[in-house]
DNA sequence: GCGACAG
DNA sequence: ATCTTGTCGC
């Protein structure tokens, strides 16, 4: 089996899926980040209970400045339920659609979901970053796989994730007295990478902004305050 | 078989 | 993920 983006993911069944993640892990790459990042992005979706309608998006930021930038809405559909460990086969239809959208992509892009902490080392950030040769991070606000030992109670305070005896993410204490958030790197980044990154982007709430900023949007797309497409801040702001 | 289980 | 009221704490 070929793996492209094009490939449709609604009617794969589980056992395809998993040979799909097996054979994209062979490609991640978790090299020390090459660039020094200007721009970072959000990726989100927001739905309906029960509907299979999707909406997807996008929010680019400036960086380390973390000012709205621009954003991507699409408005799309989903098959694939949600099963925990398969969430990219769920949602990456839609988020490459709004990222394809995008007239300049982002250095980074940051997933409401895991990097490489996951079962098989293939989140929805890695998964996305491998067949869009993307430079990407995960932020989940709850553990999928591994153990770990609880933080200490201030921001900053951090301890590793771990599973089979390696290291494959951390659960990152971003606001005081506040439940942690789980950062792993996707692709083209190293753990490290994406510890500092989820610090830089963290700063009065317990998600970091560009994962805050893309759940708001797409949330407020949804409900109908933010219109699908491509759209950018006043760019004499930005004089 | 049992417990865990991103969004 | 989304729905939902009050409540606790900075």
């Amino acid at each position: 089996m070929v793996i492209t983006p094009e490939l449709n993911y609604d009617q794969l069944t589980i056992a395809e899926a998993t040979l799909i993640q097996q054979q994209l892990r062979g490609h991640l790459n978790l090299e020390p980040l090459q660039i020094e990042a200007k721009t970072i992005a959000g990726a989100d979706i927001s739905l309906d209970l029960y509907s299979e309608t999707v909406y997807a998006g996008l929010v680019v930021m400036s960086y380390p400045d973390l000012q709205p930038i621009a954003y991507s809405l699409v408005k799309s559909s989903t098959i694939f339920p949600y099963i925990p460990g398969y969430l990219a086969f769920r949602e990456i239809p839609a988020i490459l659609k709004a990222y394809e959208q995008l007239p300049v992509k982002p250095d980074i892009v940051m997933f409401d979901g895991n990097g490489i902490l996951h079962a098989r080392r293939m989140g929805i950030a890695s998964h996305f970053g491998v067949i869009t040769d993307a430079i990407t991070m995960g932020c989940a606000k709850k553990k999928l796989a591994g153990q770990y030992v609880d933080p200490g109670p201030s921001k900053g305070e951090y301890t590793q994730v771990t599973d089979k005896g390696e290291v494959i993410g951390y659960a990152v204490r971003t606001k005081d007295n506040v439940k942690p958030v789980f950062i792993s790197p996707g692709h083209q980044m190293s753990l490290e990478d994406s510890l500092t990154l989820a610090l830089k982007c963290t700063g009065k709430h317990r998600l970091p902004e560009p994962t805050r900023r893309a759940h708001e949007y797409v949330n407020r797309f949804r409900i109908g305050t933010l219109t699908e497409g491509y759209h950018e801040f006043d760019s004499r702001t930005l004089f």
